[in-house]
DNA sequence: GATATAATATTAACACTGTAAAGTTAAATA
DNA sequence: TATTTAACTTTACAGTGTTAATATTATATC
């Protein structure tokens, strides 16, 4: 009596069809250039059919986001598996990889930073959303930086705050002005992260 | 013979007419909610004959962005008129300006900084454009710390970008993450600010 | 195996989009 | 007054997200 197990999973495999069709596309193409036709047309599917798999094209990207949250928490998880070390290492390591994760998926970053605030409200931040995994992650590192006496302020929200705006920074402008006559980029990062670090510690 | 003249008078209006209604209406509904159409429909115009005026939509966006940049750039150098003073307090409420700015006028903000790019190509820095001078203006507050001797890296450049990435990391969080349990508002932009130059300054 | 039922996919339609081309009207020049 | 020029509008096209109605297919029941 599989059958019922099998279309769900049929179901899923589609949606995930979906969904991957999608973000191919909005990366490629940009959000706003890509149509549902478009996306149906990749899958071999009628436009309307993504609508029983997706309410509209904004819980498309709302889903699209979601993973890529998912595929930077990892990232960054991935990194810190060895809990020795000296914490503030780790959080300039955690900064570069989430600079780096930026760079290296620069439209995924805007569709999650940037475009998706923008067509649907902000980061889902309830209890338990990826959205929220990344922030606890953070604040686990900038935590223990302050239990051990390393940062200047003890507050660990502004700290965290105040991290997340410099490498959300430095990460859009690099996306976002290719053109600009930035010195040389691994510097930049260097630049910031270094700067923003030393900011916290300086007594 | 004031005809023409009196007719390029009207023209010019026109085209300003346009601009207005077109950033009323960018920054209430979204660039990408707001449609030649309904433009038209404000100015009590047909809609192609925005198209007189402007290339096309983009134009309209790039025209509206040039005067916030130099909206701002007005801002800030109001700020500094009197040149007197600690290098490093001008730059510390260049900062806050800065932020103030954008935060004042979030969607006009994002529209020069974020949607812009998107649609069109990143500033326009070509040599005398607004956007060159606002740059300019940084880099002129940025070396006179240097040649003060009070920031322990000597490069205009990477400093310059270092403090642009502070600022406009916060400001766009700010904006496009609402909802996000932000500590107190001002406390942020003073850490944000003060941490960085710090950082800046730090031996 | 035939039939009823449920799940899944499609077709047709609506009101809207940016913008190119052609047509119209009013003003300036000759 | 006739003609050219400038300003503006009408019409049209190909495309958009999305809903409602319809069709198709696969499963469950007899």
């Amino acid at each position: 009596m599989g059958t019922k197990a099998r279309r769900a999973r049929e179901k899923a495999q589609l949606r995930q069809q979906i969904l991957a069709a999608a973000r191919e596309l909005f990366v490629s193409e940009g959000y706003e250039n890509v149509s549902m036709r478009k996306i149906a047309q990749k899958i071999e599917y009628s436009p309307t059919t993504i609508y029983l798999y997706f309410r509209d094209k904004g819980d498309l990207l709302d889903s699209v986001c979601k993973e890529t949250l998912l595929h930077l928490l990892e990232t960054l998880e991935q990194l810190t598996k060895d809990k020795t070390g000296d914490p503030l290492e780790t959080l300039r390591k955690s900064g570069q990889a989430y600079i780096n994760f930026g760079l290296e998926y620069p439209q995924d970053y805007k569709l999650t930073f940037v475009i998706r605030p923008q067509f649907q409200q902000g980061l889902g931040l309830q209890e338990g959303s990826v959205g929220e995994r990344v922030f606890s992650y953070l604040h686990g590192i900038v935590a223990e930086c302050i239990r051990q006496g390393r940062f200047r302020d003890v507050d660990v929200e502004t700290t965290g705050q105040v991290l997340w705006s410099a490498v959300h920074g430095v990460t859009l402008l690099l996306i976002d002005f290719p053109d600009f006559p930035w010195t040389e980029k691994d510097k930049l990062i260097d630049a910031v992260i270094n700067t923003t670090i030393a900011g916290l510690t300086a007594e």
